[in-house]
DNA sequence: CGTAACCTTGATTAAGATCAATTCTCGTGG
DNA sequence: CCACGAGAATTGATCTTAATCAAGGTTACG
């Protein structure tokens, strides 16, 4: 990977060429197709990711083959990084692999593995980047607050309304276009494809959007939204 | 706060006296008895907080009154460290308040609310510091994730096995005492009192658990740990 | 074209929430 | 020391939401 793409990944923002170039030596660059397995939550660890391209998600599985997608991972944003932090010494008991398992959606999913090791050597004697560290952790923990309150206290319907509400880049935007497929959109909110399927269309019935296909046109913003609360 | 108490709290513990000492003089101590409101997440941020005596739950509402506990906080731990790091300059958009409420559930319950504008300051000229506060993140990103995998893969009585499962401080362990009334356990578990009570019957009449009040005894933990996964 | 993955629709079922009514527990004041 | 009352916990009857089961329909791609 090139130096000059890794200044995009967040938390390399505020490192010099220097040090971009030494990272940029010793990852190690992979492409996947759709459906392609990363990593699996019983893998040993051996480093955090970068998405560089394509789409991945984060997600579990139950022993009955039940699926719940923790994290979509869009390009320039790292994911595993959790786990760097759980072996260090004096930190707490155990060794931690993958918290999840992590699968490309999009073909031609490119990923940039940053070897545990080394970065946290990196990580000791630069201030900045830890951080950002921190800051990319703080931003993770509120989303999955934020997912968890959706999940407990809403029903299907008003998380569905929260989800496209919150789709939006901006309050003027009316029109969203799915990023993944709606099995994979089921799976996020918490239910089953034919249940969102249901959900889409009570939520045309009712006049707060219009569905065509994987786009969605919002028809009544104001009340898609207070409906979502 | 007497700054030994200070070195208690594991992001603190790898400071020295003169350190301690200066973050000891520009706290605040608070105590609050059971049910008291120690931040809404409709607050101004003001810093984050230590748990020195008692117990916190942090939580959220829904508008009909619905309420689900994201954490429980025991004494030396740390809260609402999440918006250090979303105000800073360069990190996205937005001032961010506290990302949840926080309540104390137990009387005579002390806490330790450490000013913002002063932590991050020592923090940016304090790497130690710094990777223990990822550490701690970490720590909590993989409850958090754990916890929605609870939520979303598992039924209400596989929830209520695995909590009690994990509350054993050992293998050896069969006998466990809540620390929480069982409406809390409820909400933390995300379901209601009535079926947390109808379920702790269930597994007893399975033979997994014997129940008598706030003390739970493991009949079958074989059986019951096979059972919660 | 043909096949597989994706999506939708309908009928049924089951888990758990809600509503309603006791019972239990424990701290407080007479 | 006992009675009272409030909050906590339990129990039962009913209802609602969303999962499950089953069958088609649609789309995309080799």
């Amino acid at each position: 990977m090139a130096s000059d793409n890794l200044k995009k990944v967040y938390i390399f923002s505020g490192l010099d060429d220097n040090e971009l170039d030494k990272i940029s030596k010793i990852v190690k660059v992979k492409t996947f197709n759709k459906g392609d397995i990363i990593f699996f939550d019983t893998e040993p660890y051996k480093g955090f990711y970068i998405n560089s391209a394509g789409l991945v998600k984060i997600y579990k599985i139950s022993k009955d083959g039940k699926e719940h997608i923790l994290h979509l991972i869009t390009a320039n944003n790292t994911f595993a990084e959790v786990p760097l932090f759980e072996n260090l010494s004096g930190t707490l008991s155990g060794n931690f692999g993958y918290p999840a398992n992590a699968m490309a959606i999009e073909d031609n999913t490119r990923v940039v593995l940053v070897p545990a090791r080394l970065f946290l050597e990196m990580l000791e004697s630069n201030t900045k980047i830890c951080i950002k560290m921190c800051a990319g952790f703080a931003k993770r923990l509120r989303h999955l607050n934020n997912h968890i309150e959706e999940l407990t206290l809403k029903d299907v319907s008003r998380r569905v309304a929260g989800y496209i509400i919150n789709e939006r880049r901006s309050e003027e935007q009316n029109k969203i276009s799915l990023s993944i497929s709606k099995n994979d959109l089921s799976s996020y909110l918490g239910t089953i494809p034919e249940t969102l399927s249901r959900t889409l269309k009570k939520l045309q019935d009712e006049g707060m959007i219009e569905v065509d296909g994987k786009v969605i046109r919002i028809t009544d913003a104001v009340k898609l939204k207070q409906y979502s609360e």
